[in-house]
DNA sequence: CGGCAAATGTACAGCGCTGTAAACGGTATT
DNA sequence: AATACCGTTTACAGCGCTGTACATTTGCCG
């Protein structure tokens, strides 16, 4: 059986197409009778709107396109629904791009063999260069995710790696501890996030005139959280003393609780451990995680806030925003005494 | 600056639009001199093919729905990571939906949303009925993911959960454990996933000859883990006894975890735990989960074929496809030790 | 009661692409 | 030499919708 069209519905409705195109559309200068009339003929009909040819027809798509490394990493699934969700409430709809960390796929991204499908693109660059990204961006509308330097002609929005991390390491030393560990360093694959986060790492020790021991940053073999507990038992293994580990992320973190667990060392009397993305993992664990929570929320809200200005025709160069973080407290690292 | 069509490649390469389309598309009879020619123009002018018209006058989207009730939660999000993999594969573009387990929202999924606007929808449905769904349904290729009885008109993929309950009871009886609790009935909310592995407990249980306690079966506030170590740490207060947890999912199964240290009561050796769902939370708890694993890999590439086949036409009544589960052994509920 | 603005409805030309039918040589067949 | 035929290219009619320009009716004012 055929699609029923808006020519069919005009005609058992006796009207012209445009009239029925506008009952569809709610446009208020229809009158009530013959609107009641035309949605008699629309629901007998079945009839329903071919968004393809809408968008033909309008040049807007409704959609847009959300490009993360990985869908099913819970901070990337925890950002995407946020996304997801705010660009619903805006009316648009999703459609998911996963690069899978690939540098091809990336360029895919941007390249846009295809045009005309969405209206703007939210990325998450993990490889591409800052030149790159800057020399494929052609006119479609695009918001960056993630820490990396991006270029200035493009939208960015990220969190404050270097403070959160700062603040990640006063909470360790506000709860007393002396020796702080970082959480780590993948070999061979320093990434902007890393770089950032040790940045952080050492202007907070340095701050409070804390040890700034080369052997507490901590390198991890790949971003596994079994990895991470590689190295956290390889250091205790070898006579490292440490109070407290600031990790690069929750997964690093887990890790480094299993470590501790293993080695009979106890979180947090022992050593505290702070994590980073707040996933809800983290809530999961034993002892549950203290960890730097970016504003997922914000970060959706900004992203979709720029990307449709930008849809909206908005042209000025490249803004870049820094949505807030914060702590959230859990067993692994809590609360000072004192407050 | 305006978008480059087709016209005004051909223009400028002296040809017709047609003989442009052909390259585009690599249509093989087009002269090397000219297809040379054609593609110089293409490049010099940045030509991109507006996806949109294509598909209009195609009738074809290349893009596929997928409706999820959460995009971040675990077993969701890895599910959707396959099958988002698998139809790149098949050179499908996802679109994602969230329904949030509301009614509402699974409704739009199957009603005009769509229409013309993807090639074919997989909806894991949580609150429509059979009959809902049957009636909503109109033509767009569609295939149902989950455990829920569906409408025999559609397609439909699922692991069979009696068994992998049975499974699971079957692994807790082969470890020696003679009372085994089920975790659990989520108090005004009996979903039929629920209802199956339940049913597949019970099985288990009597094809052994083992204890059938009512006070075994647990009951839970609502799905979050919190709530599930509230049910097994009051089960535990009371003086339940019981060695062994089939749990209906993998957070029931960590909310058992925590339950259970806290009351310092030994996993494995006093209580094994078998989770359900196999997502990467489980490998991360201490100890680690055992737990049911439907095998996602193939309930994507099933889907995608069931899919893809009404897709190209195909017209039979609706397929009802189970793929296989195992039981991914880990720590919390170990081989047993003559295996 | 004429005149004008607002409300209501229509016709039709695209949006940019592809499928179809047909035209156009040039070569092979008879 | 006439015919058939294949490889190559073109012209053009849609795909289903919306925006624009315009026609018609109604309501209201002086």
């Amino acid at each position: 059986m055929k699609r029923v069209r808006l020519t069919d519905v005009a005609e058992r409705a006796g009207v012209s197409m445009k009239t029925v195109s506008n009952v569809v559309h709610n446009y208020p200068h229809v009158a009530p009778e013959l609107r009641r009339t035309v949605q008699a003929a629309i629901d007998e009909l079945g009839y329903r709107p071919n968004l393809t040819a809408r968008r033909l027809a309008t040049g807007k798509t409704g959609m847009l396109a959300l490009a993360m490394p990985e869908i099913d990493h819970p901070y990337f699934s925890e950002l995407s629904r946020q996304i997801a969700e705010e660009a619903t409430r805006r009316g648009y709809r999703v459609i998911i791009e996963q690069t899978l960390s690939d540098v091809e796929a990336e360029h895919a991204v941007l390249k846009d063999r295809e045009a005309g499908l969405v209206d703007g693109v939210i990325f998450h660059p993990v490889r591409m260069t800052t030149m790159e990204i800057a020399k494929l961006h052609r006119d479609t509308p695009l918001v960056l995710l993630g820490e990396a330097t991006m270029p200035v002609t493009t939208d960015h929005v990220m969190i404050d790696n270097v403070a959160a991390a700062v603040d990640s390491v006063r909470h360790l030393l506000a709860l007393g501890r002396k020796r702080i560990a970082f959480l780590g360093v993948v070999a061979h694959d320093i990434t902007v996030s890393t770089d950032q986060r040790l940045l952080g790492y050492q202007q907070g020790l340095l701050e409070a005139g804390a040890a700034l021991d080369p052997k507490l940053v901590l390198s991890v073999k790949d971003f596994s959280a079994e990895a991470a507990a590689a190295a956290v038992g390889e250091a205790l293994a070898q006579g490292l003393s440490f109070d407290g580990i600031a990790c690069r992320d929750d997964k690093f973190a887990i890790g480094a609780l299993q470590a501790l667990r293993t080695a009979k060392v106890d979180v947090p009397t022992q050593v505290a451990v702070v994590g980073w993305d707040d996933t809800a993992m983290g809530s999961y664990t034993t002892p549950s995680l203290t960890s730097v929570s970016p504003s997922k929320r914000a970060l959706a809200e900004v992203a979709l806030e720029l990307l449709d200005e930008r849809i909206k025709g908005y042209q000025g160069i490249g803004r870049h925003r820094v949505v807030p973080h914060s702590l959230t407290i859990r067993e692994s690292a809590p609360a000072p005494a004192g407050s």
